[in-house]
DNA sequence: GCCTAGGTCCCGTCT
DNA sequence: AGACGGGGCCTAGGC
């Protein structure tokens, strides 16, 4: 971690080039005001605010208040730097789409540049491919007698979760969700069948910790079933397996269809 | 703007303990590991990040690289600090979800604290919500003839972006996107007009800037119409007259049925 | 390049 | 309080 830290007056134009060149990350606060223009369109008023300036291109505005950015560009901007009179000019373009953002600056309280290395790993749990990953490996999860023929099936409108036949053989399409199922997944269910043959063919199953309220009803008039699966038990069978040594490719590959 | 920026060292627990009282907000730049567990599970090695403590009790940490943050917590969480020995804790923890996020420091880079006074409005342009004002306003924006009778009508699934009659007395249902009209956007009009009486009884028109690839097919199977409106055009309606002055429960309230 | 789907999504709004 | 839909969503993975 090396840290510039120039005078502030001066300091603008000169450190922020040299951070940009060098690819530093910047820090800066001060009092600004932010024009954006792209998909949409936004003003904000003066006040004082948080900026970072990343090593990738990306920027990022806060409000000394809330989780999200009031103003952003994603990495891969180019920036432009400019001093008109008493103002500080920060300019943040990307083409694709074509977004320019603007912070200009009356007042800057702090300005620093960081040489950050950052190379830990990141590793989340108990995601929605987990989920998948452990009724792969225990289909009984969802079922007794459930065998898993396909994860990631495609079918014309997009991608079925699990894809399988239950113990008399019928086919199930699964429609697997990490939260509360809502009424856009039993839609997305329902497009899936219908494309597959409709619910004569195919059943079609719901698989999630629990219904959103106005889900069940939807679900009821469609014909589609609903199976609990709790988050936490397969974390658990991945955790208690030799999972890791075993791929979700390999079992895709040792299965035909 | 007040400025806190206490000695590294001891500072640490001093400093942050005070910001938090005083609803201050922190900057800190450090090495550290992260490790968070509520709704998922995460964990994130050591490196050096980039950590905003906000006063209304949210906190961010920042990879030097990427948009998004790589672990936060929402406005609303309460702080635990603690020194262990050669290591700095920092501790912010919610209910509803419960979550608790942990940040473990071996080196700090940089602390600060800012009284940061922001009043500033913040203004988006361009909304759905707008480009529905913009075609109230001026139905001809959609097709010559077009009367909107109920922008919001709510029908049993949701709510009908717009609901009017075109020239010759038909009825007209209009689903309207800011973005490419795309496949659910497509599901969700014609599940409308079902409970509106099925293509027969009304007129289903996607209204957006353009159409999703998969959604052209789609849309003919079911009978749909496209019409392509503005987003660009529906700002300069909403600019070029005294829309402000007008809302839109205004016009609802001017329009019976 | 576009499209599809997930996210610790967050957030406002309405029931 | 939960549910529902939007977002400049962003981001990753396929084709």
């Amino acid at each position: 971690m090396e840290r510039l830290n120039l005078g502030l007056e001066n300091g603008f134009t000169t450190l922020l080039k040299t951070c940009l060149d060098q690819k530093k990350t910047v820090l800066l606060v001060g009092r600004c005001k932010v024009d954006y223009v792209g998909r949409a369109r936004s003003t904000l008023e003066y006040g004082d605010r948080i900026i970072l300036v990343k090593e990738d291109g990306s920027i990022i505005v806060h409000r000394p208040y809330g989780y999200q950015p009031v103003n952003w560009q994603p990495p891969g901007s180019v920036f432009h730097i400019k001093k008109m009179g008493e103002r500080y000019l920060l300019k943040a373009v990307r083409r694709k789409p074509q977004e320019s953002l603007e912070v200009t600056f009356t007042h800057i309280y702090m300005i620093q540049g960081f040489s950050l290395k950052d190379e830990g790993k990141f590793s989340l749990h108990v995601t929605e491919l987990e989920m998948k990953e452990a009724l792969t490996l225990k289909p009984d999860l969802l079922e007794p007698g459930f065998k898993v023929l396909r994860p990631e099936k495609p079918v014309p409108p997009g991608f079925v979760d699990l894809y399988g036949l239950d113990k008399e053989g019928r086919r199930v399409v699964v429609e697997l969700k990490r939260n509360a199922a809502d009424r856009p997944a039993i839609l997305q269910l329902y497009k899936y069948i219908e494309s597959l043959g409709g619910r004569g063919a195919v059943r079609g199953v719901v698989a999630a910790p629990c219904l959103a309220k106005g889900a069940q009803r939807l679900m009821e008039q469609m014909g589609l079933e609903f199976k609990r699966v709790d988050p936490k038990e397969c974390a658990k069978v991945l955790s208690s397996t030799d999972w890791r040594t075993r791929s979700l490719s390999e079992y895709m590959g040792e299965r035909t269809v």
